[in-house]
DNA sequence: ATATTATAGACATACATAATCCATAATAGG
DNA sequence: CCTATTATGGATTATGTATGTCTATAATAT
């Protein structure tokens, strides 16, 4: 039930990516600057790039930028590009028949959260996680 | 993100035992109806013993019964039985140090989702699993 | 005394995640 | 056209965690 360290990598490489408007960005820059192992970014960078969250381009000065506002890129759409479809149980998976079929007393509450955790990804967007350490004191503990 | 299999294990075995309330019911029983290899849901049944879920019995015609109310005990300490403390994400662990302190972006959006879902895990008891099946139409569409 | 049940924990296996590595394709600039 | 730089693609390895198995021990009812 936790945040795999690859769907960190990518949030944080779009929110740092999203604080630099305009710029194109290397991967070597942001892999640099977000302590992400070079190679395993460029794979995360990929999939960013196949959901049209960003456009790459390749050659000298070449690098990444975000393809819409960050206002208009959700969590959702980023936790589905590197994750796949959300999906917090097993037997939520319709392919696969689940021995307990509809007298699953599970399903109810799994799918609450589930909800629950879909409206959050998809009502925060990328502009919202840039500007979310605004609203924290600055003397917040850290976690 | 997943929900592991062994809470769901021990859901279903809760939520097994509280349709069958006041009897004793042995370990091969609960695995037998929930399809959960037996040795490994005795694994299971310690945590939830030592959490003061469960009661157990010792010897012929021992086994184990709720030792309150499915009202009185909440999804959330079944999760913290199996799984320890909630935490979505690592360096929500105060003993490890992230590499970003509090200029960390990311914090804000995934506490707001782990708010979210320790509500609903607070919030939902055993008694309302169990019952949840009520609630859902028999065609409905299974997961 | 014996059968039955839970308890305890070591051990093994499988699987997904994370990370590494190497070869290839595109392109800007000289 | 050549070269350096950058992304792309995919194979491979490493690591860790979840899951499952096994064997021995303790408690207790009959």
């Amino acid at each position: 039930m936790q945040v795999s360290k690859t769907l960190d990598y990518a949030v944080r490489s779009l929110t740092y990516m999203g604080q630099k408007p305009g710029n194109t960005l290397n991967m070597k820059e942001i892999a640099d600057s977000q302590h992400i192992p070079l190679n395993y970014l460029a794979k995360i960078m990929r999939r960013l790039v196949e959901r049209d969250i960003l456009k790459s381009m390749v050659g000298p000065d070449g690098g990444y930028v975000l393809r819409r506002q960050p206002s208009d890129i959700t969590l959702k759409e980023i936790y589905e590009a590197i994750e796949g479809e959300f999906r917090i149980i097993d037997c939520m998976d319709r392919e696969k028949i689940c021995f307990f079929h509809e007298q699953c007393t599970q399903l109810p509450v799994w799918d609450k959260i589930k909800i629950s955790m879909l409206n959050i990804l998809e009502s925060t967007s990328l502009y919202d996680i840039i500007h979310s350490t605004e609203h924290r004191g600055s003397n917040q503990e850290a976690y």
